[in-house]
DNA sequence: TGTACATCAGTGAACGCGCGTTCACTGATGTAC
DNA sequence: TGTACATCAGTGAACGCGCGTTCACTGATGTAC
């Protein structure tokens, strides 16, 4: 028992020593000059030991791809988490704030699960819990406000709900109170803004267009907030 | 003269065709997949013959990214101007519209200057311009609107203009009237969500998120004329 | 108009590289009686 | 507690691949007198 746990235990230690070192080789080169065989040459072992741990290169990719929506996901709860509770746009602020902050100090990481889609690699069943992370920390700050009284989901009823997705409402917890609500399409353009706003920030697109990116980020960041009635 | 206009025009057809292919696979492959030697072969051409036209293969990607500027710019302006032009919300909406068909048509295409950077590769001045016809169209629009008095620079002070790069005002031609207008920083807001909403769709971020692609685009496009101020 | 020369396009072989993946194997570590 | 066996980790060589780029070269096309 003990025998055996212990051979478990060092197999799941190497498996997580073998994604440190690829997480800093994409970090530093980019998802497309990862190798399997620089891997493991970092590590000091034959490139097809790697073999025991990961089946094939894709799925060593999985595995970074899940981590970079976690570790994203981590940092933008602990920073909603630690704003005060009855401060909606605080609390709003923190988790875009803190998004965008991960994406620039993790630009290829970023790029890897928010760029362009890796050809040939179908992302698995196992991101898409991971990838949603950080949107539904923007809908429980919304979703407390219907609930607090404090954000009217039928202030606006432009663009309504019938394009999202049948059963996401309920699935996210978004009361919406009204069937003809807008305000989940108004969460998701806001989500969606979020990321447009940091990709087009990272991939250069504002380059000679904003001159104080992080300023100009806070001030859309609000501009969103008060779009879904965030107070 | 003729001798020597013949053998340019000559090179400038096959330089073209060269490019159409390398375009081809892009469009069927991706960027990452992309080959000097693959373009080479369906050319019936030793793969060395392609470095009298492209010096190196970056060159030859420059002239991809240039070229999908391009094709995705002429769209944009091209459905911008088949609309009436006291209509100002209908010129907005054709030109986002346009850009989304265009994308939607050629992902791969859109990827390679919307998606991540290519690693290693470094955009030369020359994309500057191409890259910027979508955005000088909505601009366009907007500058309209301010010239018949029926956008109001002043509507919304929210977030002001101080965050846009100094003269940028200036050389696209949005006449702001106020200097602490905020017009410059919600068009810039705008353009970028308009990204970023495609993006999304077609990385597949709202695969199980958004239901109606399309009513959601146009939805979100109103809600951006809105906020620009467009009538 | 004809000829000597220069320019250019295209060839084919080669260099050097690194990749993902497979496979038969050797030891070491754990298990069952 | 000791021993026979099974499982697992890791090795090293090899397969087959395709890439970007260089280089000396051969013909063809254009130019100048």
């Amino acid at each position: 028992m003990t025998a055996a746990g212990t051979r478990a235990r060092v197999r799941a230690e190497l498996t997580r020593e073998i994604a440190e070192v690829a997480r800093r080789h994409l970090a530093s080169d980019g998802a497309a000059a990862l190798s399997l065989r620089a891997v493991a040459r970092e590590l000091g072992m034959a490139s097809s030991a790697v073999y025991r741990y990961f089946p094939s290169r894709d799925d060593l990719l999985t595995r970074l791809i899940v981590d970079a929506y976690d570790a994203l996901g981590t940092a933008a709860e602990q920073a909603e988490a630690a704003a005060p509770r009855s401060d909606l746009r605080a609390r709003w602020r923190a988790v875009c704030s803190a998004t965008r902050a991960w994406a620039v100090a993790h630009p290829h990481e970023y790029a890897l699960v928010y760029g362009s889609p890796v050809p040939g690699y179908a992302a698995p069943e196992s991101t898409i819990g991971p990838a949603a992370r950080v949107g539904e920390a923007l809908v429980r700050v919304i979703a407390d406000g219907v609930e607090a009284g404090t954000v009217d989901p039928a202030a606006d009823a432009t663009g309504a709900d019938s394009t999202v997705a049948p059963g996401l409402v309920e699935r996210i917890g978004l009361p919406t109170g009204e069937p003809d609500s807008s305000l989940a399409a108004r969460a998701i353009l806001a989500w969606t803004t979020l990321f447009g706003l940091i990709s087009f920030e990272l991939f250069g697109h504002t380059n000679n267009v904003v001159s104080d990116h992080e300023r100009y980020f806070e001030d859309a960041v609000d501009r969103l907030g008060t779009m879904v009635g965030v107070p």
